[in-house]
DNA sequence: CGGGAGGTTGACAATCGTCAATCAGAGTGG
DNA sequence: CCACTCTGATTGACGATTGTCAACCTCCCG
């Protein structure tokens, strides 16, 4: 059964929901009976285009995608960045008209929920939809972090900021140890930072000249000093909502 | 029975999840009938303060308040701003640790309601549930917008997005015509948009140098040229999901 | 080998922050 | 009724951070 579990492909969001607020056999067996439909989408594939009356949400499987909305200016701003496990559309789908887009960063993998199904299993399955809920109360707490991030810091905080929180969460979703694959463009990080492009080159550069990171790969970061990184970036993970054990690493 | 409804001291909060969700006659009467504690707390009063471990939830009845975080450095940062009917604290109360504080602007009236009242009536009546979890959603996409506010526009636009949101806010409250009050002071002003007191200062008087609001005085603002001032913040109203009818006003 | 996307750099400009002084208005006590 | 005081608003001079523009570089990939 464990192992069955293990290869489902919804299990990583089961995890996360899990995480949140505890299951029992009857809301895990539900939540992997979803129904579904597994889809890989390209590099800078749209899962959703602001605008859109989504009829379905969708979780990451493999992957990353960010959430970003384009100003009036054409400005674009990156409000967050998603990972395997994250319901990334609950959102949209179930407020109906979508108020911004969903775009992976590479090829990913995706499985796409009817909007009734969510609702129906929150339904009946109430552990099930108080994760749910959870899960976008988290959400909401990162965003209000990434205002205070964007509002109140300087532009080397502010990324050192950025690179800790992915490292966390990457830690969380078991997909890092200490190098970690981050396939953002300096350009993307302007956008989720609030800056520019080359600002955002400057700020990396001084990271990494003062020994914080280092750019193994174009798109591979490794923290040197986690301890200097978080500091540099006013990093406390409680916004996270961890538990307490996990809080101990970051 | 619709005077006992509209004198009951829930129901600007009846009439809000009403809005984002239909209720039944037994959903609004379990509403109307949870337990709560109704208290008056006076200006620049914590309803709740970071790190706590809140064991209630918090609904504004009179009054303004707003969410904020202090940073490591001491800057102090505002992530929404509230008025009679918002669930101020749903989300402090049951994420369990509060990672952001809850303060009045305003002598203000709040009930406080029991969180595991708040799981229960969810628990028991589904269409409750999904409306506080819809206004959670709503929250969450106007922190979005505020993100981008402040990640992506200069100080003029984002102060005229803020008065933008709050006239439409007001008015569907059904608190404002074409007046209202707006009682901060130009430095919380400064910290909710992300700039210095001295730049809010600045940002003000040329929008009402430019005619597009008056300052009738120290804490009431007259919008006098609403198309410019909303065409001014880039502001448009959808990230707010108001009913189609609502939507043509703003 | 050519093309293109993304990274790097420098010079310069604009926005915004800092500091410090002054002003206006509300409340208070004599 | 009048100082007195405090908070918040206003203003100017100056400096720092960040943006803009434009060039060039460096990969990677077909």
């Amino acid at each position: 059964m464990s192992e069955y579990f293990l290869q489902h492909p919804l299990q990583p969001m089961l995890r996360k929901l899990n995480y949140w607020t505890p299951l029992d056999e009857a809301d895990k067996g539900a939540l992997l009976a979803l129904p579904h439909s597994i889809q890989h989408i390209d590099a800078h594939g749209y899962i959703v285009q602001e605008g859109d009356k989504p009829t379905h949400s969708c979780v990451m499987l493999s992957g990353y995608s960010i959430r970003e909305k384009v100003l009036a200016s054409g400005a674009r701003q990156i409000v967050s960045i998603h990972m395997r496990g994250d319901l990334v559309d609950l959102q949209n789908s179930l407020l109906r008209c979508a108020d911004h887009s969903v775009q992976t960063l590479v090829r990913s993998k995706v499985a796409y929920i009817p909007r009734e199904a969510i609702l129906a299993i929150a339904r009946e399955h109430p552990n099930v939809g108080f994760a749910m809920w959870y899960d976008t109360l988290v959400d909401a707490s990162v965003f209000r972090e990434w205002i205070a991030n964007i509002g109140r810091r300087d532009a080397r905080t502010r990324m050192a900021h950025l690179f800790c929180e992915f490292a966390v969460r990457l830690r969380l979703a078991g997909l890092a140890g200490g190098d970690y694959e981050l396939p953002m463009t300096q350009e993307q990080l302007a956008d989720a930072t609030g800056m520019t492009a080359v600002h955002a080159n400057r700020t990396i550069r001084s990271l990494e000249e003062n020994g914080l990171i280092r750019r193994v790969s174009s798109r591979v970061i490794h923290i040197e000093n986690w301890k200097e990184l978080a500091s540099a970036g006013e990093f406390d993970s409680a916004y996270l909502h961890l538990h307490d054990d996990e809080r101990a690493i970051a």
